[in-house]
DNA sequence: TTGTAGGCGTTATCAC
DNA sequence: GTGATAACGCCTACAA
């Protein structure tokens, strides 16, 4: 039992060639109705089936849509929310185009080499995420596109290069955010943001400083704190925080464990809720609507950009476009909007 | 540039045999020194990096480690950090055995074909996520026991076979948190379970039964509410829970979620967290030391799970033991500890 | 220590 | 419509 059936057996069976089976198979070519279902009964009953690794082989196509995924130590630099959405969105669109996720770790210190896994023929094409403005990457990135490879950044957007890159509008997202702590009636906003190698990170800096200059109020930098993204930053940038308290009456963080990492430092200061500066956050991950109190937070497509990303590297079945077969991909950075979700963290009534 | 290079045109410009050209990459065989020197600086000089595709061809054999992950909907019934955790243990081990894993997404509706994954040669040996005690399932997987196939279930225990599994000890983890709440003066101990189609549920049943014996408390069914895992379903089991406050001084939860969503319900009914009965839930994920209160929880060795049943799937680079070989997958079901972390929810003084 | 040659299971291009 | 038959790029005895 078990054994494997191969492709002659079939073809043997069911009294024609081995190429009719396969024309069988694979809905190519003219074939009679009659052999047609023949050999596809006879298939079924030996239960022949095709290998994916011979068929990539002989189509020199390895089949797979590369996921690498960035260097996490075991602290969780970036949420497990974060990515789960987006491999889930990139999961789905690869499905329903016959292709397989080859899922691709960064090890620790080494910097990747792209071009390898072309070359191995280990992907058709690729996703980047976790990507940061590091040299080493950056020309890594160039020779991919230099060599026609199709690839896509995820989140990440690489100043002066032209990529194929998929991320979400941190700029508005942040302004946003900021606009409605100003709406409140919050004045000084402090801002706790994440580190500059990653362009999310300057890019929501942006939106603050947009935000508070629609609104005329002065920029500070005394307001401006650096974390890693990781709750226990926040925790730490709370030690600053409660200092200034009655010189800040909110706090905007780039991303919701940062936040929660504030408002556990200053809960852990003895401050009682009512004290708080108002807070938002960003991602809204599911930690954000258990928090207390509830948080608010900047909502991000992750699954839709998963979805879009993979969708720029799968040939289109409809209209075949030769055009990205040539560019590798299209040259066009997205964006897609964010939204702000308002819980009562950031509510002055 | 960037074109393919071929082995044979290092051969050629080595001036030696194609095959010694593999030998060399592959380490295989006796080589001269100086040969292989002069191999691998053409090689270098070239760019020429081996297929590995034409390689796993060749060897039939995939170099994949299939990843099964279950479907859930949008609402993402297990917590991302159980995954990603997972998820990292997996793909650690793999990458130093040169395996390289392949996302496999279970589709809506339609029952997974284990046996047609490895028939089609895209994996070598895989690791399912997220099983459930299901007919077609356990079907399946006894097929690809009897096929010899090597697979290792995580997280799951299907009673009455002798599957490969690796899992940690729902029971002691359970009766560990229980008796916690016994030992801080609690009696009246809700349990918040998930469905019962998943072995975890039963078993942390397990647990609360033997600690609820050990202490010779009456076991008392109406305490047993059942959710699915989900933070939502935490919140409706609030309203029973709230309900009968007076009669219950504890919430054991099944998960972290659904431990918060209950608390979160108790808090919109405007029950002062002084008032809170007792809470201890599981996984330790994030959200439990971010919750207010901190929430105990039993800690899951999730990476460690991950790694341990990669290794298991990986033939011993040491000593090669094709026991493996033949039995598919060692018949052992390994239990890795879990621990109690102690925080403010549910301390009573 | 190295070369030769057959084979791996498809796809794809020809003829018929 | 269908059947031969080269590739595809590598691995691996076996021979030398």
């Amino acid at each position: 039992m078990g054994n494997i059936v191969s492709r002659k057996e079939v073809a043997e069976l069911a009294g024609v060639s081995e190429a009719t089976v396969s024309r069988v198979l694979n809905a190519t070519g003219p074939i009679k109705e009659d052999t047609r279902k023949r050999v596809l009964d006879v298939a079924n009953q030996l239960g022949y089936v095709p290998s994916a690794l011979a068929r990539n082989f002989a189509r020199s196509k390895s089949g797979h849509l590369g996921v690498v995924m960035p260097y996490v130590p075991k602290a969780h630099l970036f949420s497990a929310y974060f990515f789960s959405e987006m491999l889930s969105g990139i999961g789905n669109k690869a499905r329903d185009s016959g292709l397989d996720l080859l899922l691709l770790f960064r090890k620790p210190g080494e910097r990747m080499d792209y071009s390898s896994l072309f070359r191995q023929q280990k992907v058709d094409s690729c996703i980047i995420l976790g990507a940061r403005d590091e040299h080493d990457e950056v020309e890594a990135l160039k020779r991919l596109q230099q060599e026609g490879r199709p690839f896509c950044v995820m989140n990440h957007h690489f100043e002066g290069q032209s990529f194929c890159e998929v991320d979400a509008d941190h700029v508005e997202g942040s302004r946003a955010a900021v606009s409605h702590l100003i709406e409140q009636g919050c004045k000084r906003i402090a801002f706790l943001n994440g580190p500059d190698i990653y362009s999310n990170s300057t890019e929501r800096l942006k939106g603050y400083l947009i935000a508070l200059q629609e609104a005329g109020i002065e920029y500070d930098h005394e307001l401006i704190l650096e974390g890693n993204y990781s709750r226990r930053s926040g925790l730490e940038a709370s030690a600053t925080i409660a200092d200034k308290l009655d010189d800040i009456d909110a706090v905007f963080a780039a991303n919701d464990r940062m936040a929660l990492g504030v408002m556990q430092g200053l809960r852990e200061r003895g401050l009682a809720v009512e004290r708080f500066p108002a807070f938002v956050g960003y991602d809204d991950s599911d930690a954000a609507e258990m928090a207390v109190p509830p948080l608010s937070s900047v909502r991000v497509p992750f699954y839709e950009m998963g979805e879009l990303a993979a969708s720029k590297l799968i040939p289109d079945s409809q209209d075949l476009t030769p055009a990205l077969e040539l560019t590798g991909c299209d040259l066009i950075r997205e964006l897609l909007s964010t939204e702000l979700i308002i819980r009562a963290s950031s509510i002055r009534q």
